[in-house]
DNA sequence: CCAGTGACCGGATCAATGATCTGGTGCTCG
DNA sequence: CGAGCACCAGATCATTGATCCGGTCACTGG
């Protein structure tokens, strides 16, 4: 016990999961913006170059980062729901935890390797097997689930965030001022339809199964 | 003529457009990581700082860039195909313009508020009003194709770009090890799968505009 | 013709950041 | 007890976005 490293450090000793754990607090607080090594170290008590002990470089931080939270997105396996009903759980899981931690959208444009991502694309894959969908149409229905989920979470964050700094406001007046030049979209776009973003997802979501099961055998 | 600023530059004037124009060649040659105001006024063969004269911040130089891009997207109005075929042919171009500037998948998580993305947007939702979509699927239409597209981009510029750098060996080998535990993943994942994306984002469109036009008066 | 105004340019400079080099410090095993 | 190892951190470097302040030209009013 107590492998303190020097004299009488009361936090754990410094570890690949603590610095992910903390980084993902420090995300959680600030953004994806405010990350920084010198930071992240400070909060650990240590210094930014230790960091480096255990990690390789900021990036891997981030992937670990990124992995970490899918953890949360609970795998329906086997609840007899039938596979639409577990594809639209596994989805919405997926998105929940997306716009959970804002700062993930930001990190969506890197390789996502993890072993919590791609335990859900092989339960995502394994069930529109089982569900009879075969090649075209099995990578077609994989993909476009998660780039719509991927798609959706992004453009949602992007739009949330982004709204405390004002660029909404300055985007409304915008509208308005130039509501002669987009007629349909200051009447119905994003900025005149409330935040309802939920019932738009889901509705799109519908729209992607109904095209999978009509390609499914079962 | 020569309205030259210093003596003898042969060089137009610095100014906004060239700027954007400049970044757009440094962003396709080079990636969206090596831009930097340095490198660019070098290219432009004028001083890091002169920029910040004509440009805010970076931020300005990207979103300019961005939007920039999106001129190329031809807007098929009055075709007389119809709004299927409108609409299909304004999201490929879209992702045609996506993936021929890998770039810009990396800057998607920012509010796209400039003219040509507007005048695009609008068009989308004029046609779909045309077509006859009220809300609430309207706006899941809108945000559906949308955010389809995105997505699809994204997950593609992201594998293709990091193709380069072993990334994807190292994903295979990764997944050759552990075949045993992404059995499906393994078989038709996105590595077993050749590199047909566009089939496969053909038929997740068709299946968007499916549910859309069964929401449709027309 | 000439002083002055303003658009435009850039060298020096600052603070922040990612990353490395190098030298510790204490525990543990033989 | 002492040698090796896991672990830590100060000093340091290069890069980058951004600002300060002083320059340089064209043009204009008198």
């Amino acid at each position: 016990m107590r492998p303190s490293g020097r004299a009488g450090r009361e936090a754990p000793p410094l570890s690949r999961d603590r610095i992910v754990e903390e980084a993902l607090a420090l995300l959680d607080e600030e953004g994806a913006g405010r990350l920084t090594m010198r930071r992240l170290a400070e909060r650990l008590g240590t210094g930014s170059t230790t960091l480096y002990w255990h990690v390789k470089t900021k990036d891997d931080v981030l992937d670990l980062a990124l992995d970490a939270i899918f953890a949360d997105v609970r795998i329906p396996r086997g609840s007899g729901q039938g596979w639409r009903a577990d594809i639209t759980a596994l989805i919405d899981g997926w998105r929940a935890v997306l716009l959970k931690h804002p700062w993930s959208s930001a990190l969506l444009g890197r390789p996502m390797l993890g072993p919590n991502v791609l335990a859900r694309s092989e339960f995502l894959y394994a069930t529109l097997l089982e569900a009879g969908v075969g090649e075209p149409h099995l990578t077609a229905a994989a993909f476009g689930l998660s780039n719509y989920v991927i798609g959706s979470a992004l453009m949602q964050a992007t739009w949330l965030t982004s709204a405390e700094q004002a660029v909404r406001q300055a985007a409304q007046e915008h509208m308005r001022a130039n509501r002669d030049r987009y007629p349909a979209l200051a009447a119905h776009g994003p900025l005149a339809a409330g935040d309802d973003w939920d019932t738009g997802f889901a509705l799109g979501l519908t729209w992607l199964l109904d095209g999978i099961e009509a390609n499914a055998r079962h």
